[in-house]
DNA sequence: ACGACCAGATCGTAGAACAATCCTTCCCGG
DNA sequence: CCGGGAAGGATTGTTCTACGATCTGGTCGT
């Protein structure tokens, strides 16, 4: 069920030119950064063992360091520790997939719900977010499609005005992504959703709220469906 | 505007006892327990400087070990995290307060929202918090009155049937804990929602979620209203 | 009074060491 | 041939020590 990791040279040196970005702040937290990113970059799959050993050689760190930095990840649910057996990348389950839309549903829809005008900062952001996913589209990168598309959500989740909404989304979408690089093709995930997604962003920049949140139930609908029937990892 | 910690003797022993519970599961999510309990018993008061020394030598742990639990404390919003000064059981603003507002209203909103049937169990344990509630306020016992209060929200929350959204609303109700901590007078916080919270259980009980959202709207308006008027620290 | 400097305390990180646990392998009896 | 169980190695969990980095508070000189 879950893989071992092996430190092959070619991302080995990558880690080690990881280095270099070890000089600002708390090294705990920067490994937790090069980390996170490397997992949502799909370099460490969901299910990978990451090795206490072979990170902090190949990062030139201390385990004690090291450590820390997997128990930020692990409480961000992007790690899983388990005692005595490692941290192992996150792979979720179909009933996590569902526990990810409900509480997007909430707190998405949530944040359009008590809008009277829409920011206008926010929603050039989410306007930014859709120009961004449609020239990915053109040039077939569906995978910066999904991540402009995890943009743009992020920015109906800033609408909320509230520090707190806006990073447990993030949270969120930093989960789901974990869904979609164990999904095969990343086009037939993300493809159908940009027409949807610019309608929905025409509403909110008419400065209709109401109509914008229906569309995102319709989204979620849709998309919670879609995902779950295209994912279909061995731990199910 | 923060205060040292002093090891007095009395909660000196009282940690050595602690270390007791020290014999089941891994070392430092153990450390968290007994560190957010007594955060949130008011043992470390808000402002209160966590030393590692200090804490090391009472619960008789490595300092890596107790390093990793602040971490983790830190992450929930317990504990407040400054390079190279130390941790700092945080001290929250009216902003904080606002925010955690913002974000409990569509949470818990959101939970009586999407609801067709209410769930029998999630209903009962409201009604226990409830029950809880008034029998602690008939003996006077305040700081028991705001207890049962989160756990009514807490049910509120579990109404959503999403883990997530009951482990998000269970951070904030602690980091809640932090204000009602340096509020002089407990009654005043906690008493005026009695009556409400029951007549939002009634409706509950009665299947009508749609009027029992709007109670609790009505509810987080009030609360939040009165926290912030009776909250008014030196950190403001 | 004000700013520079110095010493003590505390944190940040590294590294070694050992115990505890898990995993693999091999052996043995059925 | 198969299953159970013991031995061994590998990895994690935790402690301890050490030292550089940073902050704090006080002193000194101007």
């Amino acid at each position: 069920m879950f893989y071992d990791l092996v430190v092959t040279e070619e991302w080995g040196a990558r880690l080690a030119g990881d280095r270099a970005l070890l000089d600002r702040g708390s090294t705990a937290e920067r490994v937790a950064d090069i980390l996170r990113q490397r997992i949502t970059e799909g370099v460490f799959l969901p299910g990978t063992r990451l090795s206490e050993e072979s990170l902090r050689e190949a990062l030139g760190i201390s385990r004690n360091t090291l450590r820390e930095a997997f128990r930020l990840l692990a409480h961000e649910g992007l790690l899983e520790h388990q005692l005595n057996r490692g941290v192992f990348v996150r792979l979720l389950s179909t009933a996590d997939i569902r526990d990810l839309y409900a509480i997007r549903r909430i707190l998405e829809c949530g944040a359009l719900r008590n809008l009277s005008t829409v920011p206008a900062e926010a929603a050039a952001e989410a306007g930014a977010a859709i120009e961004a996913a449609e020239t990915a589209a053109a040039r077939g990168d569906w995978g910066a499609v999904g991540t402009a598309n995890m943009r743009f959500h992020q920015a109906i989740a800033d609408l909320s005005g509230s520090r707190r909404v806006a990073e447990t989304v993030r949270g969120l979408l930093a989960e789901l992504r974990l869904v979609f690089l164990v999904v095969a093709d990343p086009r037939q995930l993300h493809e159908p959703y940009l027409a949807g997604n610019r309608a929905l962003y025409e509403l909110l920049a008419a400065g209709d709220a109401r109509a914008a949140e229906e569309a995102l139930q319709r989204y979620f609908d849709d998309a919670e469906a879609q995902l779950l029937a295209a994912y279909a990892p061995a731990a199910g």
